[in-house]
RNA sequence: GGGCCGGUAGCUCAGUCGGUAGAGCAUUUGACUUUUAAUCAAAGGGUCGCGGGUUCGAGUCCCGCCCGGCUCACCA
């Protein structure tokens, strides 16, 4: 018999022995009178003279993390919503049936402990246990005590068991939530209004990236898993929602590394009557307030760098070429950046726009660790977003990079139905050149926006990859729940568990 | 997809030149009524990722495959 498997039995064995003694094996509901955190942060403070003077009853439940037993008493802790509090089981404090609980419990089982709190010798805040309930069962061992789960697979793949051992990974998806909670309050608060647009579509569009497929069997249609959900949200613009968000999965079927993954979570927003400048002043606060929200400061430290929300600086894109250009000698000009022929001689791409994109990613990007706005980008990539009015090969757009990626990416909406088919027009010429990433033509859109649409800007911002950066997570997979691995083979539990079953 | 690194007990990790597979935690038994990585004594526990090959002999060397990490390419 392996060790797990004699593991398995032997927890199996005690839940009988824990029946035997007049327990449920798995309880039901408890009512507790505090939560482990709320009794740290009210008593935290107190003596363990004033414990005594004053007795303090509570009811606490958690999962069992230390165990330690000393002949007619012992120790545990039992955690709770990320905190710790010791109780201390004396056999001449609790009944007979109680203390023979407590010898037949495990590390990970679930219990409930009343007594009154107390001080111990070494001055730990505890609980003097008065009486034990039993709630749920463990037959799996849980992770060291010390080192907790190092394997990342094993983080990724059971990442119930990584929440379990590990509190700053507990406290990594904390932040997330406050992430989304704090756009939420800040668009709520200026009269944005959250909506759910397709994830299933009929065609995808949106963005430059290849979709997943699926299929509808009783309509017989294949559809793609959204790649956007852009075209929606300006659709219910033309239709008077003016301020509109939705804070979703988005998904593109391509590859994963530490700053992909196949699904991702985005925040589009879309304002009528503001244009791209407008959306820059806007990103600004909401980053700003996002950081402090989340972190408690605009200032964040990010692998060993400090980045702060409160001093986003900005460039155009042809600007940031000449910035951050390696080497002094060969630096460019004003004049070069803009020049269609030194840009393609120094790109393998087939156009200016292209090749001055291509240029500034290679050379710009990964110095943009600051958060930094680029703003201005050829018309070629960008095939919804509104020419600028002074140089008809730009577009009123801008994206927003930090930690060296991109986070954000907004721009005034094109609004004009007759140039929106020329975009998708282009587009479609460079799909005939081999382009999979670009736009396909999207009937309805153009239709919708022929009934008008006000001028409008719109945003998207990567959950994901702000988190990481407001988290100092390396891999996006550190802050996506259960990031997308491949299947791990048989697992073999239900054979196990069978032969357990009397 | 390419390159590099990794997969050994439930967990964290050693394993030398190819020669009987180890430690700590966890588990079991015993001692211990304020411990806290509790302590002390003893015991049990292995598909060395999977499959081939070389060899008298493979955790170790060779080949293929699986899973993961980093990185490059692609992308946000």
């Amino acid at each position: 018999m392996s060790l797990e498997d004699e593991l398995l039995r032997q927890r199996a064995d005690a839940i009988g022995k824990i029946e035997a003694l007049g327990f449920l094996p798995y309880g039901n509901r408890y009512d507790y009178s505090h939560t482990i955190p709320e009794i740290l942060a009210d008593h935290s403070e107190r003596t363990g003279e004033d414990l005594e003077a004053n007795r303090t009853s509570v009811r606490i439940c958690g999962r069992i993390h230390t165990i330690r037993r000393m002949g007619k008493a012992g120790f545990s802790h039992l955690a709770q919503n990320g905190a710790q509090l010791q109780i201390y089981v004396r056999k001449d404090a609790v009944s007979e049936k109680d203390y023979e609980l407590y010898q037949l419990l495990d590390l990970g089982d679930i219990i409930a402990a009343e007594g009154y709190l107390f001080r111990t010798r070494t001055g730990e805040l505890s609980v003097h246990v008065e009486k034990l309930v039993f709630l749920a069962k463990t037959l799996l061992s849980m992770p060291e005590k010390w080192h907790g789960i190092e394997d990342v697979e094993l983080r990724y793949r059971q990442r119930y068991l990584d929440l379990i051992a590990s509190p700053e990974s507990r406290q990594v998806f904390l932040t997330r939530a406050k992430v989304i909670a704090s756009f939420r309050r800040q668009l709520d608060a200026r009269g944005f209004v959250e909506v759910e647009t397709p994830m299933m579509q009929p065609l995808y569009g949106g963005a430059a990236a290849r979709p997943f497929t699926t299929h509808h069997n009783t309509l017989d249609i294949d559809l793609y898993l959204r790649i956007a959900p852009e075209l929606y949200l300006k659709r219910l613009v033309v239709g008077g929602m003016e301020r509109v968000y939705e804070i979703n999965r988005n998904f593109r079927n391509e590859g994963v590394s530490t700053q992909h993954n196949p699904e991702f979570t985005m925040l589009e927003f879309y304002q009528a009557y503001t244009d791209y400048e407008g959306l820059m002043d806007f990103s600004c606060e909401l980053l700003n307030q996002t950081a402090i929200d989340a972190t408690g400061s605009p200032k964040v430290t990010y692998l060993d760098q400090a980045l702060d929300f409160s001093a986003i600086q900005r460039f155009t894109m042809r600007e940031a070429v000449i910035e951050y250009w390696p080497d002094s000698a060969s630096r460019p000009m004003a004049d070069n950046v803009a020049d269609p022929d030194w840009l393609l001689s120094h790109s393998s791409k087939s156009t200016a726009g292209e090749a001055l994109v291509e240029i500034f990613e290679r050379v710009a990007e990964p110095k943009l660790i600051q958060p930094t706005i680029i703003y201005r980008y050829p018309v070629e990539t960008s095939p919804l977003s509104k020419q600028s009015l002074d140089d008809p090969a730009f577009t009123d757009r801008f994206e927003i990079y930090a930690a060296g990626m991109e986070i954000g990416n907004a721009y005034t909406e094109l609004n004009d139905p007759q140039e929106q088919r020329r975009r998708f027009q282009m587009q479609l010429a460079m799909r005939e050149r081999g382009d999979e990433e670009a736009h396909q033509m999207d009937e309805d859109y153009l239709r919708a926006m022929s009934y008008g649409m006000p001028p409008t800007g719109g945003e998207g911002i990567g959950i994901d990859r702000l988190t990481m950066i407001l988290t100092n997570s390396r891999s996006i997979r550190d802050v996506i729940l259960f990031p997308l691995l491949r299947p791990e083979g048989e697992i073999g539990i239900a054979e196990r568990l069978r032969a357990l079953d009397p």
